[in-house]
DNA sequence: TCATTTTTTGCACAGGTGTGCAATGATGCT
DNA sequence: AGCATCATTGCACACCTGTGCAAAAAATGA
């Protein structure tokens, strides 16, 4: 198990040897905030450059009992709105000199694997995206000191910092926004992924149209993705009573939608049909799609983390979850005329 | 800077206090193919679970000088292709009990950067998918045992293992496929990244198009991305002497470059247009782009990494890198009769 | 120059783990 | 039973770093 190697990592000890000056020193040049002199300090960094040293991190983390990992859990990962929201949480985690630890769960179980992995590396705090984390090593988390942040979960545990963006506000607008179109036959395009924020633009959106006198339906026939929505428009256009509206719950649901209204059913968009999606991916601008949709802050909802985790923030316990705004984006997907 | 938290993380002392044994048999407890009889490890066990015990991971790898960590380098991670990559990455190294480590990078001086904390955090392994790293670092790297993957790059420096996809043998595929088709005005839409492989896909196209007697054309606007390929196009079908076939080295230029043929410009593809594209992503797929494309074998690779990285493979060294092959998927963007 | 304050430096300990070595206990064989 | 073999266990050391403490050095003031 052990390796071959015939040089090893270079450590403090050789850089005092070669600098003449004692490990001390060579441990408070490269610990921020530490008092040597410059004299020593640029001995230290000469003999160190020359011997090619490298702080060990593993060693400082046992010392200080936290490592500036930074652990992501995610499911999805290569979902357009997943790895966007990933990729701003890097840059911005680098920005503070954290290093981030992807984990890519697909079941709960993972998420519970994951939360064990951000225990063993003593990292400072996990970002639950995806699945629903274990609540008693919640609790060894918290116990530590390890910060634990659900982005659009279900908040559970006190402790637990929660970060959500207004579903609900979005869904009732989406409803406005399709009523004031003219839209008579609306449904909701929803995926069997049950996720909270999934389910609450369900309920706020059908709610909304029966308070305003109107059936919507809800239409689940997969998990989230493009051939959900796709297989879902193929369902709806060749039954009886096809719609003329659509909130897709989803921008890659909204995609696979349109695809099929369009080119298999030879639905015009918006003339023929309003589809309005939810996430803002990059895919939504396309002139393909033009789609009419909301917009996660994914950039702020990073920086925000950033902040919390640079301890510039306090951590936001006790009054409940902190909220993201989603604010519509207009483009050409829904008829004109629906805009207040 | 030192954390104030009531209760601590729980050692293996403790453990090995409550479970009434040595704290060597707790270690070996959790070491796999050390000795334990079954009855000190079911006592041990039982006793860790009560205390909420984790392995420090930061302290077994400060003993076996390498932590199990794998940090991935690339750039632009929220894109299709590197964000499906990253997913089959750690998937598969998930698979082997490694964590991985992700650093988004823009510059190269990030990827130097990335390489420091590789040595700092006694990673295992990097895999560079992006930029180019410093030959110094690499060094210190190898002569520490540390593997160093490159995907898709130069190969710059022996004892780095380099992977890469046969971009040339494709890219003279691709002229055929749309000389076949008939094809008279032919252009290579690239980006200005200037990538090993965006600039092998770019010289074999130009030279097998010229070795068949015809100019094919090359043009770079801008960055990989949708809008490049959309600008792209804008400037050549606003120009006189359009092209009637067009050969995009990334599948995002492809997207971009149909939507604004078609829809500014009023092209029929595969009619007035014939498109390939390269990587195939997701949205190649896609009813609305339907692009016939070059598959990049990226599970494939990220198998391979794996076996590489598990020890089940020798590190192919040596005899120059490793080639996965593309393969053409057919689909609507080029005419029919094409199909060899 | 000398006394006083401030900065710098080295020592030694702590942090949690894996493992070689020797001792102990268990097991098998005759 | 007696001996040999083998699995198990505990001790002590090593891995590399950060930091409190006291001593030394430097800076400051008169």
């Amino acid at each position: 198990m052990k390796k071959k190697t015939g040089t090893s990592f270079v450590s403090a000890q050789q850089v005092a040897d070669l600098a003449g000056v004692s490990r001390s020193a060579v441990s408070r040049t490269f610990t921020k905030g530490a008092s040597v002199s410059p004299t020593t300090r640029s001995k230290v960094i000469k003999a160190a450059d020359s011997l090619g040293y490298h702080v060990n991190e593993l060693a400082r983390g046992l010392i200080n009992e936290q490592s500036n990992i930074v652990c992501i859990v995610g499911a999805d990962i290569y979902t357009p709105y997943q790895s966007r929201f990933i990729d701003a949480l890097t840059r911005e985690l680098q920005a503070i000199h954290k290093v981030t630890m992807v984990v890519n769960s697909s079941g709960d179980s993972e998420v519970r694997d994951a939360l064990a992995q951000t225990i063993r590396y003593r990292a400072d705090a996990t970002l639950v995206l995806s699945g629903q984390p274990d609540d008693a090593l919640i609790q060894t988390c918290l116990n530590n000191g390890q910060r634990v942040i659900v982005v659009n979960r279900d908040k559970m545990q006190s402790g637990v910092e929660s970060i959500v963006v207004t579903n609900r506000v979005a869904a009732r607008e989406a409803f406005h926004m399709l009523h004031r179109a003219g839209c008579h036959n609306i449904v909701a395009v929803s995926s069997k992924a049950g996720t909270p924020s999934l389910v609450a633009r369900e309920q706020a959106f059908l709610q909304e149209a029966k308070d305003h006198g109107i059936e919507a339906t809800l239409k689940t026939v997969g998990m989230t993705s493009y051939e959900t929505g796709a297989e879902t428009a193929r369902q709806l256009f060749s039954g009886s009573n096809p719609p003329d509206g659509a909130f897709c719950l989803t921008d890659l649901l909204a995609c696979g939608f349109m695809d099929v209204a369009r080119h298999e059913f030879g639905r015009r968009i918006p003339e023929d049909l309003c589809v309005i999606g939810f996430d803002d991916i990059d895919q939504s601008s396309w002139s393909s799609y033009n789609l009419t949709t909301f917009r996660q802050p994914v950039e702020d909802i990073a920086v925000h983390i950033r902040d919390l985790l640079s301890s510039r923030l306090d951590p936001d316990l006790g009054e409940g979850p902190t909220r993201f705004p989603t604010e519509p984006v207009w483009r050409q997907s829904v008829r004109m005329g629906a805009k207040p």
